[in-house]
DNA sequence: AATAAGGTGCATATTAGATGTATTATATAA
DNA sequence: TTATATAATACATCTAATATGCACCTTATT
């Protein structure tokens, strides 16, 4: 049971503009080279943050994007059922299962599934800040000016 | 995010496994015809269980498998964390991600695990045996005698 | 016009998962 | 003791989702 490195890859984008200061952008090179990730992969998750309102995005020279919110009011349940492309747990239709019209375990994982978000739910962006001993911003080079 | 086939496939069997009249066995075909998955699958599967002591396996002619302990012996929680190769969520070693130091993103997804694990375990085997309107043992073609 | 940025589409590579094939070990029955 | 039916084991191959690469388009600034 995974998550796809797309959705980890967003989230870590997030984190990155969360701790950018305030009227500063970043760009798609910066956040693929500071995480050493596919270009083409942060192009595509800035690209879905941007058509979901979570970041505005500017095109052309001195383009780039910063968060739309506030990293306390963006919630890390919500991210992941963004972010991620299928929360079915497990695939009973194709091909069909015999036993599906008589299956419990469907609901039994639906429910699993919503504990999992749920427990998600709690937290928001903000809360992936915080921490005293290390420094986020340090590790991520992120320019204070 | 899926659990895969292998997963669903182990808890398929069990079912079957658990519908079947006392001191009868199955065999790896009888299941891989049944619910047409792959007899290889089936297989490792079976093999696992015998392993984990969930079922007793017999080899030869005449041979064949049956449930060990009573279903509702059988946490569904603990027959996933069995079944399913990894359930770590995020991979943050492989490559390192660069902030895992002073992520707290880990601990937030293990978390949720855990949510959906302990849902999990408040269900046995017997739990998705019930059901009132339809019949497994007619679905799956399960013997009486 | 040049340049730097995101947007879009498609091709390719990678990898986990699933399946296939073959062989071995074991047990039963004829 | 031989044939047969079963699980155990090992390894090869296929498949599909995911991830990455490449090319080009569109937009904005200088």
């Amino acid at each position: 049971m995974q998550l796809t490195r797309y959705t980890d890859y967003g989230l870590r984008t997030l984190i990155y503009l969360a701790l950018l200061p305030q009227g500063k952008r970043a760009s798609i090179d910066e956040i693929s080279n500071t995480y050493e990730i596919s270009r083409n992969n942060v192009n595509k998750i800035v690209h879905q943050l941007g058509k979901a309102g979570i970041i505005e995005t500017k095109r052309g020279k001195g383009g780039g994007f910063y968060l739309k919110q506030k990293p306390q009011e963006l919630n890390i349940g919500d991210l992941v059922i963004l972010l991620e492309n299928t929360l079915q747990v497990v695939e009973c239709s194709t091909p069909k299962c015999r036993i599906l019209p008589a299956c419990k375990l469907k609901g039994i994982l639906g429910q699993a599934t919503q504990a999992f978000l749920d427990s998600l739910k709690a937290y928001t962006l903000a809360d992936l800040l915080e921490d005293e001993t290390n420094n986020l911003i340090q590790i991520l080079d992120i320019q204070s000016d």
